[in-house]
RNA sequence: GGAGGCGUCGCCUAGUCGGUCUAUGGCGCCCGCCUGCUAAGCGGGUUGAGUGUGAAAACUCUCGCGGGUUCGAAUCCCGCCGCCUCCGCCA
């Protein structure tokens, strides 16, 4: 949600936003109507309480005919005090669904551009060279089930398409990684969580999720419960309606969690193995901070996503996504994209957002220090969505043989093993 | 799932057969006094948030949440949530 301070004092700011967005623009002249109108009823309301306070407070002194006579005073004041309440109700409703339809402010520097715009900031590390070694590169499904390590039919026959069965090996690639992702995050300074997966329509809406991209979030009817699709979302709501110390700032949570996605409207696209699935585990990085200290923050989470991918030795790009693809509560968004051999292509693995105040505002999250009490800020970045990752391990470091190169950091997760071997 | 109890300002707590509660008292905290220092003692302050202002003043909201009754609700009624105890079921 948007400042309705802002609103009033620098609407221009919003309407250029909108047009980055690709967003409507008169949706700001709606607003300010809108908030005009808010403003009104309130102050009618406040005046109109006031008023019947006080005579209540005479009411509760008086007697006899006196009495009687500020009762009829009373009674019909407080009809008029229940009109303007439903005034106040009614001009706040529409005032807030206006608001909602905002996305954040895009920052300054962010490229201009949707969704096929794609702004490579960086590429770090060299694709291996197949043909020079001699042999083409198999998918990671390929691989996966040479390994008896990726069971996408059996997936099917349980759960249904885009549902798999990690085993063996490449289970146990998950578990490394899973305790690996948490070393990282620990030398990184995060605060380990393991949050509820299910959560109630007020954590899901709050951080952004019920709008434009409600079809693609599970829900369960019978106990108003969504699925999480990321733990950027009970991560986000863990601290919601509160007011946190500015001395406790920054504070850094890792949280892991299954991740849950319809991918409604994706029919037939990456249908192929593990890539786009419904159900995937995630380690993902979440950051509370000062609003002056966001963009510095969102930094730190890019850089630690670089050092995490690196370490793993998959060569990567780092992408500036473009303003009409920022999705409603970032400001600024890095995708890192890792290479995948079979597809001849960088394919997107991790992602960080700066989402500002805009979150922090529709979970009512706020900070206090010497300045008083205001919005704080919130980031989100992946640090390990194991089934991509487990993509672009198999894929990059593959043998000829159908065997996988353990890279060097994960072995003392695996026990020691250099290599993943198909069994014969 | 069944039965009962509870939910007040950071913590504890008074108030609950409706009328000022703009909520009692204690602890804690803050300021001051006093004293080599500290502690103790004494005096004062202290719910929080929102709107507003240069700063104030002022106003609104706030007794788990949401409705209802009423001129008026911490107090009465209904629904929900959370916590505790017991029973049932259970990883």
């Amino acid at each position: 949600m948007l400042d309705a301070k802002l609103l009033r004092s620098d609407p221009d700011r919003i309407r250029r936003s909108q047009v980055a967005r690709g967003d409507s623009v008169e949706l700001v002249d709606e607003a300010i109507a809108a908030d005009l109108a808010r403003r009104e009823t309130i102050a009618t309301y406040e005046r109109l309480r006031a008023e019947q306070k006080q005579l209540g407070a005479q009411v509760a002194k008086a007697a006899g005919d006196e009495k009687v006579a500020l009762l009829a005073r009373t009674k019909a004041l407080s009809d008029e005090v229940k009109a303007a309440q439903a005034s106040v109700e009614t001009a706040e409703t529409t005032f807030t669904a206006l608001m909602e339809r905002f996305g954040n402010l895009v920052a300054d520097g962010v490229p201009t551009g949707g969704e096929d715009d794609l702004y490579v900031a960086e590429t770090i590390g060299t694709p291996r060279d197949f043909s020079a070694e001699g042999f083409t590169p198999r998918d990671h499904l390929e691989i996966g089930e040479r390994l008896d390590g990726i069971d996408m039919e059996r997936g099917a026959k349980v759960s249904g398409s885009r549902f798999y069965f990690l085993k063996g090996q490449v289970a146990r690639l998950e578990f490394a990684l899973i305790q690996y992702a948490l070393d990282k995050a620990l030398s990184y300074g995060f605060t380990p969580m393991i949050p509820p997966t299910l959560v109630k329509p007020s954590a899901m809406d709050g951080t952004g999720f019920l709008g434009q991209a409600a079809q693609d979030v599970y829900y369960l009817p019978a106990d108003d419960l969504y699925l999480v699709g990321t733990a950027e979302v009970p991560l986000a709501a863990y601290h919601s309606d509160e007011i946190l110390a500015d001395a406790l700032l920054p504070i850094h949570y890792a949280g892991f969690s299954p991740a849950f996605r319809r991918e409604a409207g994706s029919h037939g696209r990456d249908a192929h193995g593990i890539f786009r699935v419904h159900w995937f585990d995630k380690f993902e990085m979440f950051v509370y901070c000062r609003p002056e200290d966001a963009v510095a923050e969102h930094e730190k989470l890019l850089e630690f996503e670089k050092d995490f991918i690196s370490s793993l030795e998959i060569p990567f790009q780092v992408l500036d996504v473009a303003s009409g693809d920022l999705g409603l509560s970032a400001a600024r968004k890095y995708d890192c994209y890792g290479w995948v051999p079979s597809q001849g292509r960088y394919r997107e693995i991790t992602s960080t957002s700066n989402c500002t105040e805009f979150q922090a505002r529709r979970l009512n999250i706020r900070m206090r220090d010497a300045a008083g009490v205001r919005p704080i800020a919130t980031l989100n970045g992946t640090l390990c969505a194991m089934a991509r990752m487990i993509i672009v391990i198999l894929e990059n470091h593959q043998q000829a043989d159908g065997s996988v190169v353990v890279p060097e950091k994960l072995r003392p997760y695996l026990g020691g093993i250099e290599t993943l071997t198909p069994p014969r």
